[in-house]
DNA sequence: AGCACGCCGACT
DNA sequence: GTCGGCGTGCTC
């Protein structure tokens, strides 16, 4: 080999910009050695950027000729690494965004903007030469009984957040009831100089878990298939009503992980991490818990964050966000309510947590657990086609009786903001047992469709349906115009009904508003309670509303906030209104939605010694979703919408993305979006197959605006095979970027998205 | 995404 | 005569 000069190695660095490429960089002569996923501090235009080295490159692949030296590598060992660094690849590559979009979403703020990895020390708390001296002559309370705590020495602080310790006493409900709020106690004590705050190293001592309750042999067989295959990459579908325990057999199979020294990942979904969740799994598990969600300060997250990394944080417990953190010594990933919508994040990098998950536990090689008692159609069909092991739970762990569940037809009934006489009635009933009443409200935010009152009909597209499965059309233009979503079909709305020729035809029913205000108009004694976004922003506060409201009698009127949280152990009736919209809606996914939902508000109602009752009030009493629900359970109405999907070729038997635009005029969102379906039906002809060709619909307008003053439109691309969307789109973005229409408009690709409308 | 440059209206 | 509107173009 001639003796040539090495030449000098180059950065090729992604930044956080919605731009699709990396940027190279000479390699600083000082400072850490580069790696790629090390952070690096680069000159950017005017000012200065914190980017992540993708990778390193010789000087004979950088095409431009003047680069600028990098300011400094940051990070000594890379931030990202082997599995994480493959994943995130990967993750760019399916939801096609820029990797260094990729890289910020997957970082928490400080180190995203070049913090140093923060300290990942341990707090706890002793008491001072004064604290001991003082201990005795406390007066009764909680600040003396957490210093008669550290009498013997300092306590981590996770050991007090789990209410034991190695020298306290295993009954759990001393330490709770003993140790329950240290923190306001903890600060008394420093107040006065009696106790400090230090910091110790995180904390390595082996768990030191609590016993259970004892499996019920479904449980049991649960954990044996989990832990048969901890060796390897196991997908298993847990598949669990209401109330089966799915928890005990995440925590055991935790357990096992933790005794083999790995680490565990559980994602749950926003509104499922609550304190009481943290505690249990701490007093359990009996290590520390890290919670990562949207609650922390930048701060937490950056520790947590560093904590993974560092393999100090054995278990953590966090909402979508938590999907990325780094796990060395990862040993099991659990995703409970495997269904829930909010594992899909939607602006920015459009990923789903379940799924990025799934190719995380694939590359990290352990098995992962998806937990849920009304089971995705996706994962449902997964385990149906054997890439998913099928274990399920049918028994009750409890002693609740599963409540009644009845049918109200509400064809031409006079409607209290859409309340039917018979229902009002019930609450009556239930109110004067001294009952509570949940009136909860199907979700807004569907497409409206036009619905007759007097006989049911529903507005369906011509062209589009079929006698086994209608296509609604949905509301426009302020009610004057009905637009089919699959073809464009548009045609004016009637104004009678065309089936009974009644003049009833309206497109939604009330917000939770008007309902609160007739519920306090027509019962004025008992409390109406209303929880929505509106009224109930913070996590915590739906916690607190609830125990405000107590257990005496009393009106909840809410929508998907209440489907879970706190026990209500006093509700006797759930009145479920607003079903229609997802028997109806032009959604796809509406009718799924609505039986999670169905099951999830059922399973509220009722106790052990009071059976509970739910009320549907539909226009459409016969319709095979409630009569198969009803009949059948979750299980064979999903079965029915497999058979539906499939035969309408949607998803999980197609794959799908959408191209949005939004402006503030529809034409150039328009014009957008045709210059982009002429480039991606450009770049799809590329294939030899036509078969599978893809099928786009659009141009349409989205029914829902998200801002107000802006239109947003947008293309459906569908098909047969994913790795054909994909090349397709790797095909057709970059002239979709450079498209001129491109810089008029707001635009995104949604790979998988989850809502259509 | 930022942040420049750049060419046309209402103000001290 | 300037301050500033946001169109368009670039960032190794």
């Amino acid at each position: 080999m001639p003796d040539f000069p090495a030449s000098p190695r180059l950065l090729r660095v992604a930044l956080a910009l919605p731009l699709p490429r990396l940027f190279d960089y000479l390699a600083p002569d000082s400072g850490p050695e580069p790696h790629p996923g090390s952070r690096v501090r680069v000159p950017f235009g005017p000012r200065e950027r914190v980017g992540v080295i993708a990778s390193l490159v010789d000087s004979t692949q950088a095409d431009a000729p003047a680069l600028k030296p990098a300011f400094a590598i940051i990070d000594e060992t890379p931030l990202f690494a082997g599995e994480l660094l493959t994943s995130l690849r990967w993750l760019a590559r399916y939801t096609h965004a820029p990797l260094g979009e990729v890289f910020a979403a997957a970082l928490p703020g400080p180190l995203r903007h070049g913090e140093p990895l923060p300290d990942t020390h341990a707090w706890a708390w002793q008491l001072t030469p004064a604290g001991h001296a003082a201990v005795d002559r406390l007066r009764a309370g909680r600040p003396r009984e957490l210093a008669s705590r550290l009498q013997t020495g300092a306590v981590d602080e996770d050991r007090l957040d789990a209410g034991t310790s190695a020298t306290d006493s295993p009954d759990a409900a001393v330490a709770d009831t003993t140790l329950a709020d240290w923190r306001a106690a903890a600060r008394s004590l420093a107040k006065r100089g009696l106790a400090e705050r230090i910091a110790v190293p995180a904390s390595q001592a082996a768990p030191t878990p609590q016993p259970g309750p004892t499996l019920n042999p479904e449980q049991q067989a649960a954990v044996d298939t989990v832990l048969a295959h901890r060796h390897g990459f196991a997908p298993v579908l847990l598949d669990g009503v209401t109330g089966s325990g799915k928890t005990e057999v995440y925590l055991h199979a935790i357990g096992d992980c933790l005794a083999r020294g790995r680490q565990a990942l559980v994602l749950v979904p926003e509104i499922g991490l609550t304190p009481q969740l943290l505690s249990r799994f701490r007093a359990r598990l009996g290590v520390p818990v890290h919670a990562l969600h949207s609650g922390l300060s930048d701060g937490e997250r950056a520790r947590t964050w560093a904590a993974c990394l560092r393999g100090e944080a054995r278990v953590v417990v966090g909402t979508r966000s938590a999907v990325f953190l780094p796990l060395p010594d990862a040993g099991i990933i659990i995703i409970d309510e495997e269904h829930d919508g909010s594992f899909k994040q939607l602006d920015g990098i459009r990923y789903h947590a379940r799924d990025f998950a799934l190719v995380r536990a694939k590359a990290l090689d352990v098995p992962i657990v998806l937990g849920s008692a009304t089971p995705s159609l996706e994962s449902l069909r997964n385990a149906q086609a054997g890439r998913y092991a099928h274990l399920r739970l049918g028994r009750r762990a409890g002693h609740a009786q599963p409540p009644q569940v009845r049918v109200l037809d509400v064809r031409k009934r006079p409607l209290l903001a859409g309340l039917s006489p018979e229902l009002l009635e019930a609450v009556g009933q239930a109110l004067a047992a001294d009952g509570q009443v949940l009136v909860f409200k199907n979700r807004r935010g569907y497409a409206p469709v036009l619905l007759c009152h007097d006989c049911g009909w529903s507005a369906q597209c011509r062209h589009c349906s079929t006698p086994a499965q209608g296509t609604p059309m949905t509301v426009h233009a302020g009610g004057r115009r009905l637009q089919c979503h699959h073809c464009g079909a548009r045609r004016p709305t009637p104004n009678a009904c065309p089936d009974c020729g009644g003049l009833a035809l309206q497109s939604q029913g009330a917000g939770t508003e008007r309902i609160e205000e007739a519920l306090r108009e027509r019962f004025p004694d008992v409390p109406v309670l209303r929880i929505d976004r509106g009224t109930t922003r913070r996590r915590d506060a739906l916690e607190q509303h609830l125990r405000d409201f107590g257990d005496t009698r009393g009106i909840l009127v809410g929508t998907q906030m209440l489907a879970k949280g706190h026990d209500l152990p006093n509700l006797t009736l759930v009145a479920v209104v607003g079903i229609d919209e997802g028997l109806f809606s032009a959604d796809f996914r509406a009718p799924e939605k609505l039986a999670q939902l169905l099951i999830q508000v059922a399973g509220r109602a009722g106790r052990a010694d009071k059976p509970g009752l739910v009320l549907l009030q539909t226009h459409h009493p016969e319709h095979p979703l409630l009569s198969t629900l009803l009949s059948g359970g979750y299980g064979a109405f999903a079965q029915l919408e497999l058979e539906q999907r499939g035969a309408a070729v949607f998803p999980p038997f197609a794959h799908l993305a959408m191209l949005r635009a939004e402006a503030r005029q529809v034409e150039p969102a328009d014009a957008f979006l045709l210059a982009a379906r002429r480039a991606i039906e450009q770049a799809d002809r590329l294939h030899d197959d036509r078969s599978s060709a893809l099928e786009i619909s659009g141009p349409l307008p989205a029914p829902m605006p998200r801002r107000a003053g802006y239109q947003r439109s947008q293309l459906l691309l569908s098909g047969i095979h994913r790795q054909r969307l994909h090349t397709t789109l790797d095909t057709a973005l970059p002239a979709i970027h450079a498209l001129p229409e491109a810089r008029k408009v707001r635009w995104s690709l949604d790979v998988d998205p989850i809502d259509l409308y």
